[in-house]
DNA sequence: TCAAAAGTCAAACACTTGTTCATGAAAGCT
DNA sequence: AGCTTTCATGAACAAGTGTTTGACTTTTGA
């Protein structure tokens, strides 16, 4: 019944209980994405009075950590929180992004779980469009500083005008190319002088969307 | 007791009850953040009943909606569904990096608000390091593939090993460039032929901290 | 060393709240 | 019109859960 956080209950002795309370606290609502009951506490904090919890709880709600009202079941939620660092988020100005991992031969892309994570980006950069994000493997877009390893942030589009940037499926791979013509035939512009254009056929070809940002976490 | 969502209550005649309830839950559970009791969906979806709302809490269960679980008090949770664009973020993994502006002469940089805005970054990506973001102007870095107008994150530090990228204040002007030593002395080092070598003194240079990311939101 | 304060517990109580049941009205269908 | 199905209701029950009380133990401080 109270299971889900399975496990370790009790933790470093010489953490104070108080501690341990607010910390399960934390851990559970994470887990649970519901507040658990003071007798849900009492098991994963090592007390083994609800009493006890209870008064533990009314103290970190005068010390504003959470927000503990009197008579409701399941109503604690957390006071974010400690300092700056951490701060209450409007969820409206943070949207979760889906990083697309491999792409699997079947149509629909986006449709279930082809992606392993989100990233979180603030609305402001993105705005209503929907978007997705694509790893960079290979070093094909140096020229245009898209390095192996990027995250390339793409806006869903089905379109592309000459000189764009975009993100698309060749043979069910997904790459990152510039789109271009050559005397009015359609191409796929690698920025490496190494690589050739490819022809963009619409048979084997498709635009996933445009790439409209770039998040790398590998600096060297 | 149950009024904080005020208002509204029976809506739209001519929407069904499934979706009043399914709507309140939704609406109960963004103002409150926690599950609406049965009871409290009774008052806001116009139904006088328990029962009624019993059946289609369950129902809406089977329909995959939303997460019911049997005999626990408030314990709906939305099951995530719809969009995929908007999705409630717990807020713990999402961390609100500030975007340092024009650093003024005084010393302390991050103390107050000398930025303008943050910028949510998940979590994962940052780990508990602090952080900031700072708007690169210029292209003395263009080799390593730093742009102008690229933000990079900085976490703080104030030493640097050699080869790092780093944020330094020189001059009370906060620039990015490789930290290197020349014959064992230390230099900051632009990536860009055109630019040459700072040499580094303590008097004059403070090192920010060590850059691990970038974004960039101005492709081309 | 002694008393006050803080920490912990068990048990009981009372209220919130999920769940069930029987009933009745409204709507569909033959 | 009759029958079945759906929708809704109110009442009652049972369980989960917040809260209180009093006692016991440990820590703190003079």
């Amino acid at each position: 019944m109270s299971d889900s956080t399975s496990g370790k209950g009790r933790e470093s002795k010489s953490m104070k209980s108080i501690d341990r309370v607010y910390k399960y606290v934390r851990q559970y609502i994470r887990d649970n994405a519901i507040s658990p009951s003071v007798r849900d506490i009492c098991a994963g904090s090592g007390l083994k009075s609800t009493s006890s919890v209870h008064t533990y709880l009314r103290k970190l709600d005068e010390m504003g950590k959470i927000e503990y009202r009197p008579g409701m079941r399941r109503a604690i939620i957390l006071k974010d929180t400690d300092s700056a660092t951490v701060t209450p988020v409007p969820s409206s100005d943070v949207v979760a992004v889906p990083v697309i991992g491999k792409i699997t031969a079947g149509q629909p892309i986006f449709a279930h779980e082809d992606y392993e994570e989100n990233i979180f980006i603030s609305r402001s950069v993105i705005g209503s469009n929907e978007c997705f994000l694509l790893k960079v493997s290979g070093t094909s877009m140096i020229n245009a500083h898209i390095l192996d390893g990027d995250y390339i942030l793409v806006r869903k589009q089905n379109h592309a005008d000459e000189g764009d940037i975009i993100a698309a499926l060749i043979d069910n791979e997904a790459t990152v190319k510039r789109f271009g013509k050559l005397n009015g035939v359609p191409y796929l512009f690698p920025e490496n002088d190494l690589y050739s254009p490819i022809p963009f056929n619409t048979e084997d070809c498709q635009i996933l969307g445009k790439v409209v940002g770039l998040h790398r976490y590998s600096i060297s």
